[in-house]
DNA sequence: CGATAGACGAGTATCGGTTATCATGTAATG
DNA sequence: CATTACATGATAACCGATACTCGTCTATCG
């Protein structure tokens, strides 16, 4: 079933269903794209339930998979952890995790250098950074 | 090594029941501490099979556990991947995933600057560096 | 060598995270 | 407003990784 629902002219790539707008979708979506770091799949629940009551994990794994896919969204992986979701757009960075509270920041720039990183032989393409401490919040600190 | 020889008034800490050198044991300690580069579970199995052969996998992760509690495995994290194990004791170093392969090596050395990505408030207590791309052997080089 | 605490291998159970199922609900369209 | 394809929520199923169970085996020590 990857198309033929089409009953005529649905030219474009690969047909996929008509998208709708629910009141669930909305919630889900304002919460990822509003949220200034990256959240986890339980965190998205919590924060969607707060305005769509009764909501379940299953429409979040639907509306987190669909925003993939159509490029809305890219998915964060820390190491040891499950994954989180970010709004995609945003210029290359990095994170940085609180162990206190376990919240992910986003860190703006990028270290320069990491390139000399490896010995001769090796052809890099691509990096990540992580940074692990205590958020300004935890620290006591106002943001 | 912790403790624990003592044949009699074994007082101290946690009594850990006296470890026995079994053909097992010295194959799979001898297959992480020689190898210069962390492996995963099944990693160890199969280079430990080769060497003993009918090794389980569940001997892999008792031996694991015991050698990561007696301090001489540290446990090394890849985002969305399962852990991997590799010799303590190393200098502080990064790691490089090879896309073809999925090896992970050792890099020596550690970019410097990396407190500075953080801003103002946040209170950095460790990192971690990933490179990825394509490794030595899978370029086609020679090691 | 004999006794025995540990260790082993195979298989089963468990666990957290994710996906599939299905009856019901509802946005979108004419 | 009727139609209907798509979406939802609850729950079961699934999955890869890991832990447990248990009968058998064996390193260790006297």
């Amino acid at each position: 079933m990857t198309d033929g629902k089409a009953h005529s002219d649905d030219t474009s790539s690969q047909a996929r269903p008509r998208s709708r707008r629910t009141r669930q979708r909305s919630v889900i979506q304002r919460v990822l794209l509003e949220a200034n770091r990256p959240l986890g799949t339980q965190e998205i629940l919590e924060a969607a339930q707060a305005k769509a009551p009764g909501l379940g994990i299953a429409t979040v794994y639907r509306t987190v998979h669909r925003m993939v896919e159509e490029g809305r969204l890219v998915l964060v992986e820390m190491p040891g952890e499950a994954p989180r979701y970010e709004a995609s757009g945003k210029e290359h960075h990095h994170h940085f995790r609180c162990r206190e509270c376990d919240d992910v920041f986003e860190l703006p720039g990028c270290p320069p250098g990491l390139g000399n990183l490896a010995p001769k032989g090796f052809r890099i393409e691509d990096h990540k950074v992580v940074l692990y401490g205590v958020c300004p919040p935890c620290t006591g600190m106002p943001g």
